[in-house]
DNA sequence: CTGAAAGCGCTTACAG
DNA sequence: CTGAAAGCGCTTACAG
C-alpha cells in the first residue's frame, strides 16, 4: 500500500532522469537511449507506478473511450448488439462507457451530456424518442462523432447511422404469408396508434422501427391487392402478458386472422403462448411470425417463423463507422446511412 | 462549430470575472453572489461552455465511474446482472466502463490494468479464471476497490463477493428428484475434468460456478445415500450442441439415467431438444432440470424445471456494495462474502 | 538522446 | 463574495 501514488515526477527521480525521459521511456514515444529506459522501467516497476490516463487523454485530447448508449442492455437484441461493438471496439484499443436509458429521454439527455463532458472519442446511440436529437446535435457540433443505431434521429441528419431495412423485413414476412394463401392477416404491434400516419406514408426518419414494421406491413398488404382491415391490428406494450392478450382478442374475433405477424420477440412470445393455451394447431389453424432468431424460437414445436435480424452484425458495423469517424483527421465528410437486411426463416409455425 | 473549445478562462473572461469564480457558478460549490451567477451561466451559454470532466477529476480525483468486467455480456446471465449494475449506479451518479474479455485471462489482465489507469472509482468484476488474481491484487492495493460477482478468486481474499449459493443450488435440485423417487440421475456439466478435485473436497474460491454446482450434485447424491456413477457424468463444453451430445450419449446407456441436471441454461436448451428427437416423454420416460428463468422454458411443452438465479439482484448487490465502497472514507473494513440463494421452480419435466 | 519550461482545464486553500 | 497562485500528472515543442 502506497501512501501516494508515485507520479511520473518519483519514476523520474528516482530513476536520475527528467520527467520528459522518464515519459519518453514509459509512454513509448519520442527517442530514449537503452541504458536509459532500463532505469526507467525499472524504478517504475519498483515505484508501483501507474500511469495516469487522465492526465495524458488531458494533453492529447483524446480518451480512447467510445460513449454507448441503449434502452435496454437486458435485452438480447441490445446484449448482443452490443458484443458486436466491443468485439470490434476493444482491439482497436477503445473501452466502452455504457449508460442505460431506460428508453427516458431525461435519462438519455444526461448520458450524452455527461458522455460528453468526460470527453469520449465518438458515440454509438440508440435513441428513445426518433423525434428528439437536440442534445445529439449538441454533441456533435462539439466535435463528438455519433453513430445511431436501429433508430434514425430528427435533427442530426449528420450523423451516420447503421439500421435494419425494417419496412422490407415486414413486407418479405407479409408477402411469405400471401404466398402461402393467407387473405386475413392480422399484426401486433407496440406501434398502433401511428397507424393512420404510416398509413399516409411518412418518411422514415422520426419513426420507431416498430411504426416502419407496421408500415412494411400496410404496403406489402397493398402490394397484394389487399386492403387493410383495422381490427386485424391489434395494439400492445412491449412485454408478454400484452401480446397475450392482443393475441387472445385477435383470435376472438368473428372473422378472426388466418396468420398474424408479430413485430418484435417479445410479443411473440406472448402471442405463442396464447395460441397454446387456446388450442389451436399452428400453422393448420393459424399461422405465426415473429423476429429475431433467439434459442425458444426453434424448441417450441412447431418452431416459430421469423424475421432474423443482423443484431451483431449492427453493432459490428456501427463499432467500425465510428472508428473510422474518430480515425478521419480532414473535415466532416458526408454521413454513412447503413442499412442492413434482415431474412426470413421459415418453420413450421407458417410451413406445414 | 466552434474553432476551438471555450475553456472555464474563455467563461470567465466573457463574464468578467476570475476563472475560480466562473468555477464556482459553474460547479456549484462555494458562494457565489446571485448577479455574478447569471453573468457566468449566461456568457457560458453563450460560448457553448462544456466542462470537462478530466480536468475535474484531475484534481478532486474521483472519476465517478466505475469499471465493470464481464466474459460475455451477449449472455443474458452477465446482460442481465449489468442492468442490475446500472440501475443502482446510474441514479447516484456513476457511469459504467465496460469490457467484455470473453473469458481470456490476457484480455481481463489488460482491461483491469486500462481501467485501472483510466482511474475508475471501483470495479465489479466476473472473473475468466479463478485462479488467477495478481492483476486484480495490483488494482485493489492501488486503492481501487473491487467487487467479484458470480466467481470467487483467490488471492484477493479481501475484495467483496457478490455470488449464487452454487452447492445448495445443485444439491436442491437433486434433492427434489430423489423426492420424486429417482435414484439414477445424471448431470451434464462443463466442469466434468474437475469431478476427482470435487469429491475429494476443495474450497469454493478457485473454482468456477460449475465445479461449485457439481460438487453439490456429488454431495446431495451422498446425503441421499447414493453412489456417485461416473458414467452418468457427462462433460460438456459451453454451446447447444455439445449439451445436445452428451445427453443423447446419457440416454444411449445401457442402463441410461431416469432424470438429468444440467448445470446452466445454455446446456439444458441443447439436453431438451435431445429428448424431444429421441421422442422420449417427460416426465414419464426421462425427468430434466436447467438453470436460470428464461423465456423459452414456459413456452416450451413441457414446461422446464429450473433453479433460478438471482441475477438482476445480483448486479445490483453488486453495485450497491462497490457504491458503499467509494463512499467509505475510512481505511478498510472487512471485505463483505454475499451469498444469494436461488429458487427451485417446480414444472413439467420433473412434475407430472 | 536528454532536459527545462510551458500548457492541457480545472479546483482548492489562502488572502482580502 | 472574489481573486491570484499553486497544483493535479502528464506530453510537447524547443534547445542543446
Amino acid at each position: 500500500m502506497t501512501t501516494h501514488d508515485a507520479s511520473l515526477i518519483d519514476v523520474a527521480r528516482a530513476a536520475g532522469v527528467s520527467t520528459a525521459t522518464a515519459g519518453r521511456a514509459l509512454g513509448g514515444y519520442g527517442q530514449v537511449s537503452e541504458r536509459t529506459r532500463e532505469r526507467v522501467l525499472a524504478a517504475a516497476a519498483e515505484l508501483g507506478y501507474r500511469p495516469n490516463s487522465l492526465a495524458r487523454s488531458m494533453v492529447t485530447g483524446s480518451t480512447h473511450t467510445i460513449g454507448v448508449v441503449v434502452t435496454d442492455v437486458a435485452n438480447p437484441f441490445f446484449a448482443t448488439a452490443l458484443r458486436g461493438i466491443t468485439d470490434v471496439t476493444s482491439p482497436a484499443g477503445f473501452e466502452v462507457l455504457l449508460a442505460n436509458t431506460g428508453g427516458q429521454l431525461a435519462s438519455e439527455q444526461r448520458a450524452v451530456t455527461v458522455m460528453s463532458e468526460k470527453r469520449v472519442d465518438g458515440m454509438i446511440v440508440a435513441a428513445a424518442r426518433p423525434g428528439e436529437g437536440a442534445h445529439l446535435r449538441h454533441a456533435m457540433d462539439a466535435g463528438v462523432p455519433v453513430v445511431l443505431i436501429d433508430r434514425q434521429v430528427s435533427g442530426v441528419p449528420d450523423a451516420d447511422s447503421i439500421t435494419v431495412d425494417n419496412d422490407h423485413a415486414a413486407a418479405e414476412a407479409v408477402a411469405h404469408l400471401v404466398e402461402l394463401g393467407h387473405r386475413r392477416i392480422g399484426v401486433i404491434t407496440e406501434a398502433g396508434d401511428q397507424l393512420a400516419r404510416v398509413r399516409s406514408g411518412t418518411r422514415r426518419r422520426g419513426l420507431f422501427p416498430s411504426a416502419v414494421r407496421l408500415r412494411g406491413y400496410v404496403s406489402a398488404l397493398r402490394s397484394a391487392g389487399l386492403d387493410v382491415d383495422e381490427t386485424l391490428v391489434a395494439s400492445a406494450r412491449y412485454d408478454r402478458e400484452s401480446a397475450y392478450d392482443a393475441m387472445t382478442r385477435l383470435l376472438g374475433l368473428a372473422h378472426p386472422p388466418t396468420a398474424v405477424l408479430c413485430t418484435d420477440n417479445v410479443l411473440a412470445s406472448g402471442a405463442y403462448r396464447a395460441v397454446q393455451d387456446r388450442g389451436l394447431r399452428m400453422p393448420a389453424e393459424v399461422s405465426l411470425i415473429g423476429f429475431d432468431d433467439e434459442p425458444w424460437t426453434t424448441l417450441v414445436r412447431p418452431g416459430l417463423t421469423i424475421v432474423e435480424q443482423p443484431t451483431y452484425e449492427l453493432g459490428a458495423r456501427a463499432g467500425r463507422q465510428l472508428l473510422d469517424r474518430i480515425a478521419a483527421t480532414e473535415g466532416p465528410r458526408r454521413p454513412q446511412h447503413i442499412q442492413l437486411r434482415a431474412k426470413l426463416v421459415a418453420r413450421g409455425s407458417t410451413v406445414p
